[in-house]
RNA sequence: GGGCCUGUAGCUCAGUCAGGUAGAGCGUCGGACUUUUAAUCCGAUGGUCGCGGGUUCGAACCCCGUCAGGCCCGCCA
């Protein structure tokens, strides 16, 4: 069974009707390893809705959290604004700086300046969630209820914090923190409480009062997850590993959400996400890569194959290189597979069975349209990167697979394909592996590497070219005719030409790649060769 | 200090919850395809299941210990 499929049924046991949920903090540049979270709770709900039950899917956007520091990309003018809320400061503009007249005039604030482009890559990535804004949350009353209670009971939620992380809290520490005098929820001092008014001093040295129904301050994050699994409903929510440690938020969590009257959702655990060779992302170290700028390079249905067919508890390690390359030719080897006619075997092991299923789930959360079929494209990444490089217009590339009989006419998704493709090629990302190149001087351990005979033709090689016309037909009959003038096969004509302009023992077609150059430079190229060689 | 996760073929991982002859994909190697040689098809190759004990007729799986990597017990997906 497929993971999400071992969730859904988890949450059968439990009841016919779920909310699945998910939660960010916009204080930075959303990066993949946020696309983890989003995707698993997506993933998690399509499985549920598949095994029919009824399942709605939020995302909470916690615009209520404080800005905790002047991060590398803003500008010091965000001094000021430690300890804000991010639903209600200014976003930085393209030098670091507060936005303010974006933010007076159409209330544009930090958080919707990172939000926005997620949402663009969710909607690109197929997620679509009842989108909640935790700050809006609190000002308009929604935590109310369970944060009186939180107030009210605040010696049995200090014990369970105390008793389950193991740490100490501070004897003025009070479960909820109110904003001050000057919007900031950092260095508040709680002086009193009398329903629905928390009183406080802060640092300035000016005392007031918060009003809980109005949302002014909020639960310390420990109580604030709780508090929303209460007032949402929520029953099922994944998180990062983080979180799921013993002693760890979640731990507290399930223990006070029952003081605040509610059940725990049933938890899952997921591993981070990492950049290849560069450990794990963060905003701060620089080394990230935004949904969007993946979804540049990734098609959306490869990304979500990446989070679907790893178990949530394995790492991810993300890389623009070669990986890519193989998930890719893997998504479309998966989707052409038959999955039912290969379960219909009678002699399939219990093991066998099992990763056929697997595949088969994962594929149906890679599609983006929930409930469609997967379509293979009938072009590998491979097949269409070597197109991309040697087609300069997108419909010579559409002639070729025409021609290959590979497609009749592209369809959508083929175009984005391209797409994206052209991109990746043009980016810093593209391999090296996958690039091709004539070569501009003879090799000498490819030809040496050549048998006696295949570099014997190296001289008919480069005399058939002289004289043939140069298109890509023309050369492609060129190539093996050369082998073959000599009474040896068209293998080995072909090892000559890889050997003799790419010092490879095997390459991509190259007579359309040939038909892009100059006659006269290959020629003098297999000239040399030859002349090397004789 | 306490706790959680991970360690299985060259690589990526299933299989551990319900103990019963070690499984996939990729890669590699070989063959086929007499002009599309990064393609496709067929076949083969490949593992002291991190290590050491224990329980058992039988352990990758359960128990104890141990090593390595990551994480949590302030904030962080």
């Amino acid at each position: 069974m497929h993971w999400t499929d071992v969730a859904a049924k988890a949450l059968s046991h439990k009841g016919d009707k779920h909310i699945v949920s998910t939660g960010i903090t916009p204080s930075g540049e959303f990066h993949i390893g946020h696309l983890r979270e989003i995707l698993t709770g997506d993933m998690i709900a399509r499985a549920a809705r598949n095994a029919g039950l009824d399942v709605e899917f939020v995302f909470i956007v916690d615009t209520a959290d404080p800005l905790r520091k002047v991060y590398d990309f803003l500008s010091e003018e965000y001094e000021q604004f430690i300890g804000h809320q991010l639903g209600s400061i200014p976003a930085p503009d393209v030098d670091g700086k507060p936005d303010w007249r974006r933010f007076e005039q159409e209330g544009w604030t930090y958080g919707d300046h990172f939000l926005k482009p997620f949402l663009e890559a969710l909607n690109q990535i197929g997620v679509k969630p009842r989108i909640i804004d935790n700050l809006d949350a609190y000002t308009s009353g929604k935590f109310d209820a369970l944060a009186k209670i939180a107030c009210d009971r605040r010696d049995e939620i200090r014990e369970a914090i105390e008793r389950i992380s193991g740490r100490e809290l501070a004897d003025d520490w009070f479960p909820w923190s109110p904003l001050d005098s000057k919007g900031s929820l950092d260095g508040v001092k709680v002086t009193g409480y009398e329903y629905p008014f928390v009183h406080w001093l802060d640092s300035h040295g000016v005392e007031g009062s918060s009003d809980l129904r109005k949302g002014e301050g909020k639960l310390p994050w420990r109580i604030d997850w709780p508090a929303k699994w209460g007032w949402i409903g929520v029953t099922c929510e994944p998180f990062g590993k983080d979180h799921g440690a013993a002693g760890g938020s979640y731990a507290t969590g399930r223990e006070i959400v029952k003081i605040l009257g509610h059940e725990p959702p049933h938890p899952l655990t997921y591993e981070w996400i990492s950049l290849k060779g560069q450990g794990a992302m963060s905003s701060s170290a620089g080394n990230t890569i935004g949904p969007i700028e993946a979804l540049e390079l990734v098609p959306p249905e490869i990304l979500r194959l990446l989070v679907a067919k790893s178990k949530p508890n394995k790492a991810i390690e993300f890389d623009t290189g070669m990986s890519l390359v193989n998930l890719a030719d893997e998504y479309e080897r998966m989707a052409a597979r038959d999955y039912a006619a290969e379960l219909s075997n009678e002699e399939l092991s219990r093991r066998q069975r099992v990763q056929i299923e697997d595949a088969a789930g994962a594929m149906r959360m890679a599609v983006i349209e929930e409930g469609t079929e997967a379509e293979a494209t009938a072009v590998t990444f491979r097949h269409l990167a070597l197109l991309a490089q040697t087609k300069s217009s997108d419909e010579e590339v559409w002639s070729s697979l025409r021609n290959a009989g590979a497609i009749k006419e592209p369809n959508q998704s083929l175009i984005d394909r391209l797409m994206r493709m052209r991109a990746w090629i043009a980016s810093k990302h593209f391999p090296l592996e996958m690039k091709i190149s004539i070569l501009e001087h003879p090799n000498k351990d490819a030809l040496l590497a050549l048998s006696e005979e295949e570099r014997s033709v190296l001289q008919s090689l480069a005399d058939a070219l002289t004289t043939c016309k140069w298109d890509a037909q023309s050369i492609g009959s060129a190539i093996p005719q050369s082998a073959k003038d000599l009474q040896l096969t068209p293998k080995s004509g072909y090892r000559a030409a890889y050997a003799a302009l790419m010092g490879k023992e095997r390459g991509p077609r190259l007579a359309p790649i040939l038909a892009e150059m100059e006659q006269s430079t290959i020629v003098a190229l297999l000239q040399k060769c030859a002349a090397l060689v004789a």
